[in-house]
DNA sequence: CATGAATGAGTATTCATTCAT
DNA sequence: TATGAATGAATACTCATTCAT
């Protein structure tokens, strides 16, 4: 159908492709970023391997700052569309949030780079709170929140302790249990962690 | 009597006391740390907060860095004295372990940017190595070593695990649960934090 | 015919000119040369009497250093490129040797600048051996060598003295001569250095 | 007797001994110039090295250019001694100038440091002109003038060429001569050098 | 006579960013 | 869309020199 056909090709078309410099400029950034840290990286440094004018990262990214913004923005969005697809088909509070700490810690130990400049550079830029990246970073919380809110409304989860609190305890868990693991570069046992973590706050928690 | 008031006086002085100059850079230097990087932090900045020239840095601690190996030596030194100072009159390996896991969690807690600057920063720097305060860190480890061997010699320790090993778990285990605390600014529970180490390392360790 | 005429012109057009501010930064330097040693002449100084900005020199020359280098390799060039053109023509190793001192001289005494930077300062930097400069000087002496090893074989020099030390006491003793006049900016009769010279050189030289 | 042993007392006092500090800085100077270029030394460096106050050499030389001409002053003095001292005795101008030649090539064989500071460095400061070593070359360069005359008034030297010019021919050839072994640090061959020089210049120059 | 402290002007070099085309 | 040129503000560090005591 033609119809089927069209559709895709204009969604695609919509999101009008990024130039190729654009993406060249984007790949290479993420690749250094995974050698050194965003202030050691220049932008020179950025051009030359990505073979571009310098030039052209102000142009698209506005800034220095604004690129790596966009890189995080880029990987959370990706980070997000996982967590969704992996709850897809899940049926209870529990199992979700089960499945979710399993994601979550899953994607820090995959994408360590972005794990690290989110706790350890980010948190300095003032401006960071008006990134796009921190709006996704709500939309997460909210998601969270909504399965916890879920299970208490299942009866799974004990009602006399706030939603918000329960969340934020799970999300300071998980970053608290994949820290070390991602300063040292050492090992991330993804499934120990989740179990032990899954453990601990269920115990506290559930019913 | 006054001669002896005075003596240790002129005892102390004979140490000569730094230029308040020094010391201002110092101090100025401790506060900066605190709310900014390293890497970040400018000598124009740290001259002109603390109000000396800025060529001063420099005659006092030789580079930039000399200023923050010779912060964290004198750091270090106060932590160590407070350690050897906890562990006075404890008697029995187990004993001054636990003893020692809490007091080095507390130093952590009472002195974060130090705790910071030693996991973030300082392992970046070859030169570190050399530094009179990675020689202290040595002396620190053999302290602790020998409580361990003095705990296998009582017969409280397993003698079929490596002294040294024990040693590592120990230390690593601590920097870990200090670490989110630390990073994040937030709250760290030296009680709990201890009991829940002890526990761990000593049902993995006793006989 | 005009088209012969163009045609050069627009191949050396491909060879896309320096940038205008690259070229009063090395007029410049030069400038700065005639009158104070290389250690004394700041990038500041070449860049405000260039009416440049500071950087420039950095993006185009890499450091002082290479400024001074690329300035060196660009009147060696037109040395050897003059040599090369006055030996032209020019039959048997004696006289193209009588010519070569003559040239060689004159470039001294035209050049002064060059001639004590290449005496004076160069000859402390380690890197000067890697640079392109220097490779060209090699080419220069290999270019003396033959004209020599050309005379022996002519018959004309004798054959029981290394060539290449021929050679060196030859150039030797074309820097000696001019050594004087260039240090204290005062004459230098050409011709009567290079009769000299040649004189020397030959009573000891020719068979 | 008291007063020949007050005299020499009362005399040295006069030329009131230079406290051992001054002393120090000098001697420590000196050495520096045999290792490395005037610009390259720093004042930080000779007090250190001498052991004495960084402070004192501004004391004692107003300037690190005063220590230098001090310095300068004091080698041409030495200079002077020696070359008056050579010449004592000796009857006849060509004889007398045969001797000084030898001994002004001597003295510089045996002080390169001084000769080469004052062939490169010294003349580049216009303050120099202004200088007590400045005012000592002018006393040798009368007593060679003295010299030349009293050869012309024997009836050795010819009248017909100005005395100081020939003056000034002689002092340049002996400069021209050593140049080379001082610059380069190679070889200088006195006596040969004094002869050559003595043969070019009495070939013209005598009757 | 001697000293420790202090300083200002400078030093080559770096870098993110802007601009004209 | 792309580019080469240009720039200003920094950056850690140096050094001769001055000053108060």
């Amino acid at each position: 159908m033609r119809k089927d056909e069209e559709k895709p090709n204009s969604l695609i078309k919509k999101n009008k492709p990024y130039p190729e410099s654009r993406i060249k400029i984007d790949k290479e950034f993420r690749k250094l970023l995974e050698e050194k840290k965003f202030d050691s990286i220049t932008t020179a440094e950025i051009a030359k391997n990505a073979g571009v004018n310098e030039a052209l990262i102000f142009r698209y990214f506005k800034s220095k700052r604004g690129l790596l913004y966009h890189v995080l923005t880029e990987f959370f969005q990706e980070f997000l569309v996982k967590i969704v697809a992996d709850l897809k088909g899940i049926k209870g509070a529990s199992n979700k949030i089960r499945k979710l700490i399993w994601s979550h810690i899953n994607q820090h130990d995959n994408n360590r780079v972005f794990a690290k400049i989110l706790l350890l550079e980010v948190r300095n830029f003032p401006e960071y709170f008006e990134t796009e990246h921190y709006e996704l970073t709500k939309i997460y919380n909210k998601l969270v929140l909504d399965i916890i809110i879920e299970g208490v409304e299942e009866g799974q989860i004990r009602e006399d302790l706030s939603a918000s609190r329960i969340r934020n305890i799970l999300l300071g868990g998980i970053e608290n249990l994949c820290l070390p693991g991602i300063l040292r570069g050492s090992e991330i046992n993804t499934d120990l962690l989740a179990d032990e973590l899954y453990d601990v706050i269920f115990n506290g928690v559930l019913k």
